[in-house]
DNA sequence: ATCACCTTGTGATAATTATCATACCTTTGG
DNA sequence: CCAAAGGTATGATAATTATCACAAGGTGAT
C-alpha cells in the first residue's frame, strides 16, 4: 500500500460526489484526504474492522467478500470505479460487514467519515446525491444475486464471463482477474465444477484460453447458455 | 384497498422519519399524505410501475418479490413495520424493480415523492436519517441472501421458520403467513422439497402443525439444522 | 534451485435436489 | 352447491452438483 498525491479540484470523481460541496468545504476535505494505492491481491478493507473513513474507488478493480463459517468465503460482488461498493454499510454499521480486496492495481480515496457526515448534515443536495449512489449500488447487488440464483451451473459460469467482458472490460478478449475458485465463491458452486464447465466451453469452441487471457469466441452461444442454461 | 384517516403528529413512525422536519413542513406533508389499507394477498406495489410516491409500512407484513423469466417468482425478503423495504429503489430508479404484496392486513402511508425529495434537498439531517435506513434495509437483505445461499435444503427451511418465529412473531407458535410454495420461492428450492422437509420436521417432532398454526417443539435442534444442515 | 503451496485439470462416485405422477384436502368463484 | 384451482403430501426416478482422488504446471519463499 502506498500513499499518492492528487488534487481534489481536478479529480474526475468530483462531479459525482462533491458537485454540491462549496469550494471552501472542498478545500477542507482535501487537506484531510488520503489517496492510497494497492497492488493486486492486497486487502483494502477487512471485515469486522471499525469504519473511520469514507472511501471510494478511483481506479482499479476490487472484490467484495464475506467470510462464512470456518474458512469458506462468499464473494458478494465485483466493482470498478463509479460502482462505489465501498459505500456499503458505511452509513448503517459501526464496523465493516464485508472485506474489500484489490484484483488489479487499485487507487482508493479516503476521507474522514465524520467530516463527510458533517457535510451531509448541512448539505441536503450532497446527501441526496450520496443516497442515490448508495441505493444504486445495493440495488445492483441484489438484482445480480437474484439473477445468478435462478441459473444453473453452466448459466452462472457463462454469466460471470459475460459480466467481465461486457461490464468490466468492454471487450471479448481480456485477462481474467480472478481464479476459478473465486468464480466458484461468487456463483455458489464448487471450484471443480467451475473448472470443468470452463474446460467444456473451451472444448466447444465457445471460449479460448491463452495463459490468463480469455477470449469469447462464440458470444451468441455464451449468451444463450447464460439465459437458458 | 381502503383509505384511512390518521394524524401525522401522533404517528408512531414520526420520530423515525420526520424527527428533523419542522412542524410546518410536517403540516404540509400531512395534508397531502394518504394512508391505505390492504387485505391479505392484495398487491401493494407492482414491479415495473412508475414511482410517484414515497411509501412506508405502518402495520402488517409484506413480501418483496420479483418476476423471473416466464411465470417464475423470486421472493427477495419479508418486511414488517420499521423494516422499510418499500424504500428500495425509490431513490435509484424511476420504476419499481420489485413487487410488494400484503401477507397480512397491512397499512401503508403514502407521501408524494417530489415532496420528500424537496424536503431532503433542504434538510440534510432528514436525508441522512433516510439514508441510514435505506442502507440498513438493503444491507440486511444482502446479508440474509448470503446466509441462505450457504445452507442446504434442510438448513434453509429451518432458517425461514426460525426467521418468522424470532424476527416476525417473537413466539414459537404462530400462524405461518406464507405457503410452502412461497418458502420455496424465497429459499430457491422446489416446492415439493420444502413440503417434504417440513413433513420430515413434523415426523421428527421438531415442528407441530395445526391447520395454519405452526409450533416449534424442538428449537435447539431446529437451530442446529439451520446452522449445520 | 528446490520445496511447499496453489491453481488448473479430469475421472469416478456419492449426495443432493428437481421433476413427474398421483392423491386428497381446502378454498374460491359462479 | 359444485366445479375448478391451488395447497399439501408422498413416492419413484432423473438430473444436477459435490466430493474425493490424483496429477501436472506454475509461483513464491528461503
Amino acid at each position: 500500500m502506498n500513499n499518492v498525491l492528487c488534487s481534489c479540484a481536478e479529480c474526475k470523481l468530483r462531479p459525482l460526489f462533491f458537485f454540491h460541496v462549496s469550494p471552501i468545504g472542498l478545500e477542507n476535505m482535501c487537506t484531510n484526504k488520503i489517496e492510497q494505492q494497492y497492488d493486486k491481491g492486497e486487502i483494502i478493507i477487512t471485515e469486522g474492522d471499525p469504519i473511520h473513513y469514507f472511501s471510494y474507488l478511483k481506479t482499479g478493480l476490487v472484490k467484495l467478500s464475506k467470510n462464512a463459517d470456518g474458512n469458506k468465503t462468499q464473494i458478494i460482488s465485483f466493482a470498478k470505479p463509479f460502482d462505489f461498493v465501498s459505500l456499503l454499510s458505511v452509513f448503517s454499521s459501526p464496523i465493516y460487514n464485508y472485506s474489500v480486496t484489490a484484483l488489479e492495481e487499485t487507487t482508493i480515496c479516503i476521507i474522514n467519515l465524520d467530516e463527510i457526515k458533517e457535510i451531509a448534515l448541512k448539505n441536503g443536495e450532497f446527501t441526496m446525491n450520496l443516497m442515490v449512489r448508495v441505493s444504486e449500488a445495493t440495488d445492483r447487488i441484489i438484482l445480480n444475486n437474484l439473477e445468478i440464483r435462478r441459473k444453473n451451473l453452466k448459466g452462472r459460469v457463462a454469466y460471470v464471463i459475460l459480466f467481465f467482458a461486457n461490464h468490466i472490460y468492454q471487450s471479448n478478449k481480456f485477462e481474467l482477474p480472478i481464479s476459478r475458485r473465486e468464480i466458484a465463491e461468487y456463483i455458489g458452486m464448487s471450484t471443480e465444477n467451475v473448472i470443468r464447465t470452463m474446460s467444456e466451453f473451451r472444448r466447444d469452441h465457445i471460449l479460448k484460453f491463452d495463459g490468463k487471457q480469455i477470449e469469447i469466441v462464440n458470444e451468441k452461444l455464451l449468451e444463450t447458455i447464460s439465459e437458458h442454461g
